[in-house]
DNA sequence: GGGTACATGTAATCAGTTACATGATTTA
DNA sequence: TAAATCATGTAACTGATTACATGTACCC
């Protein structure tokens, strides 16, 4: 009966924790920071109720230090791995709307160029740190490291569309008044 | 005094009223639905409400129909005008998360193949709608009339991410396991 | 004039954030 | 051992959505 519908929350809780686990609210966040892309926030007081809500409904393994910090540390249950596999291969319906303030700006006539410096070098830096993030991800697997295709696909996702938008804002930046 | 912050979609409907004002929430709605493009969505509950707390803070002049169903028509006043002048000019020094579940899916591990085919059409779909509107912009402007350049950039903006989007799920759906 | 689609609004809910509070560990 | 930082949690708030409720206009 459970399988009432998670929150996209949940189910990157899910995600994360079976790249990670056994691990701490905490150590979910951790991964997530340094997990190459940008593709999802997730706020540290989210993460710990999100692991307590899950735990309760019996998709993650609560267990608790009893010393120190008494921490409690998840790992996935049987159920917990169903629902995440489940969600992961049903393919998604829809499309995100873009949000992005700045071209939602641009399109209610504010001026390109006072908008384009501030996103170029923005966009310039998130470029750059996936392309750094791809290429330790060559270095490693040239060295025989095995590299999962998906984290892959996505960190070039990420690499394409920040070329388009530098590309895009340095067009804007030149770009004078029609 | 009154200039604390508002929130996104309060922005949003400042700057939708100033193109289609006079206007109730629900011209709103549909404009926003008409505009080209799906950089942000606001419900029709929030139009409501939005028009109405904005009205309280004396952004918005609020008239009752007093006939039918009295309607509330809504123009922008002098500080509303103001504070949406100073946000469309106003950088934006943040980035958005980018927020596409397909990707996110596939960084966890889902299958490309799986993911590829309904994302493909569907980001086919609005790249095919986008590009008509260009067109027609396009086709207006041959015609001599004039288009603001705010919005024909924020179109030229989403072409790009769109084509690229065709891009990636084409790869992917041709892609074999590694 | 009865039904259907359009239009307008409110109420309840919820996911997610911010702010608050505290405890544990490390370091100077 | 005091200060700083790391870590863990809770509470309050809020922007936004969904669901509900109703009214008006149009169409057959």
């Amino acid at each position: 009966m459970s399988t009432q519908r998670l929150t996209e929350g949940a189910y990157i809780v899910l995600a994360l924790l079976e790249h990670v686990q056994p691990a701490t609210p905490y150590d979910l966040k951790l991964f997530a920071e340094r997990a190459t892309i940008d593709f999802w926030t997730v706020s540290h007081a989210q993460t710990y109720n999100e692991c307590a809500r899950l735990a309760r409904e019996g998709l993650l393994a609560e267990e608790r230090e009893q010393t120190g910090r008494r921490r409690r540390i998840y790992t996935l249950t049987e159920l917990g791995r169903s629902a995440l596999a489940e969600w992961l291969q049903t393919p998604v319906d829809s499309l995100e709307a873009v949000r992005d303030l700045s071209i939602l700006k641009l399109f209610f006539g504010a001026d390109p160029a006072t908008l384009a410096p501030t996103q170029l070098e923005m966009h310039e830096e998130r470029l750059r740190r996936y392309e750094s993030h791809a290429e330790a991800r060559d270095a490693a697997r040239a060295a025989g490291g095995s590299v999962p295709p998906g984290a892959s696909f996505a960190l070039e996702a990420g690499i394409g569309h920040e070329r388009e938008y530098v590309r895009l804002w340095k067009k804007m930046r030149d770009s004078r008044a029609d």
